[in-house]
DNA sequence: AAAATGAATATTTTATTGATTATTCATTTT
DNA sequence: AAAATGAATAATCAATAAAATATTCATTTT
């Protein structure tokens, strides 16, 4: 007997299987259903649309991205200096394991990325705040002038646009990549200290 | 009598008045030959195809704002850190009155930008280069800590990309925009000297 | 001979249709 | 009553045909 969150849950590992590998257009909601041994028009008990599933699948990624980031730059040993440049590094790393590794993972965000702005948008938001973070600390034990550290955080992270977006990511060689993620980071770092 | 050089000049002239008016593939190569009194046949004496006159006319614009940085820049009364920041302000400000004034510009370097990534690479160069000069001046002078400005200039070229390609510069606000193009700028500065 | 063209051909776009798939809902099962 | 379904409907996609357009080239004009 499973509980109305294990099925939605059940049917969220499906999709995803079939999302990632064969692509959400090349899924069917029939095909998503027969994975779960039950109707097409049951999964509608638990998510309103197909959308509504890649959007959350989608989410999950970015929650990785974040994940990884938030991990990368609170080990304490480090300095303010070293989270940063974690962070850039991390940043590039995590998305290029998201959209390089498995091409239909980009699709999906891709999607999301025209049809859920808000999604993308709390994405943006959070990965500001860890950032601002980072640079309030940095400002704290005096590694870092003193400033407004949302607002910097703002621009730390709109530089660093081009280890974001699959565009870029996708079409740029992983070498040139790092070599710039490292480069850019070495000089924020000098622009905050 | 008309030289060749100026027929073809008529040419680009026609076809750039409705590509950015009605945009590429709503334009037909019978309509710009009859906006120069001669038939469709006879343009193919002054450029091999269509998409060879939209790549002209959208390397022209890379040559607008190639040129705008370059006035801006090599103003001899700014300091290196005022011709960085010039730099980005000017870059952001030429991009925008490209791609939001006429939305149809945007969609011709949108195309040459797929079919055409020479043309994009050589841009990019030449914005590159035109930062190393800034740099490597700056460093002459002893305003910018002594180091590689050609790669230097890779990673600040780079870290503005936000305000180089037509999904940011369009989807963003102009205002946002600018506070963040002085504010990366401001932090790079420091980040050199 | 060089410049230009009209007519023929190749390519691309657009419109149309049929088929597939998403979604809803009245009914059935638990 | 809550959970699930089958069958009906709405929306989307893929294949095709038709139309428009790009490009070529043999012929004509200057």
């Amino acid at each position: 007997m499973k509980s109305r969150q294990e099925i939605a849950e059940q049917i969220l590992a499906a999709a995803e299987k079939r999302f990632f590998h064969y692509g959400f257009g090349k899924t069917t909601m029939a095909e998503i259903a027969a994975d779960c041994d039950m109707s097409p028009a049951n999964i509608y008990r638990f998510f309103s649309n197909k959308q509504d599933i890649v959007a959350i699948l989608a989410g999950r990624c970015f929650n990785f991205v974040e994940n990884s980031l938030q991990n990368a730059v609170q080990r304490p040993e480090l300095s303010a200096a070293q989270q940063l440049e974690e962070f850039a590094r991390v940043l590039l790393e995590s998305n290029f394991s998201l959209y390089a590794e498995k091409p239909k993972v980009s699709e999906a965000v891709q999607y999301i990325t025209e049809k859920r702005t808000d999604l993308v948008e709390a994405h943006r938001r959070i990965l500001a705040e860890i950032l601002a973070e980072v640079l309030a600390s940095g400002m704290q034990r005096g590694e870092f002038r003193k400033g407004n550290s949302q607002e910097l955080a703002e621009f730390v992270l709109n530089s660093l646009v081009l280890f974001q977006y699959p565009v870029f990511v996708l079409t740029c060689q992983l070498e040139e990549l790092r070599r710039n993620a490292s480069g850019i980071a070495r000089l924020l770092v000098r622009g905050l200290q």
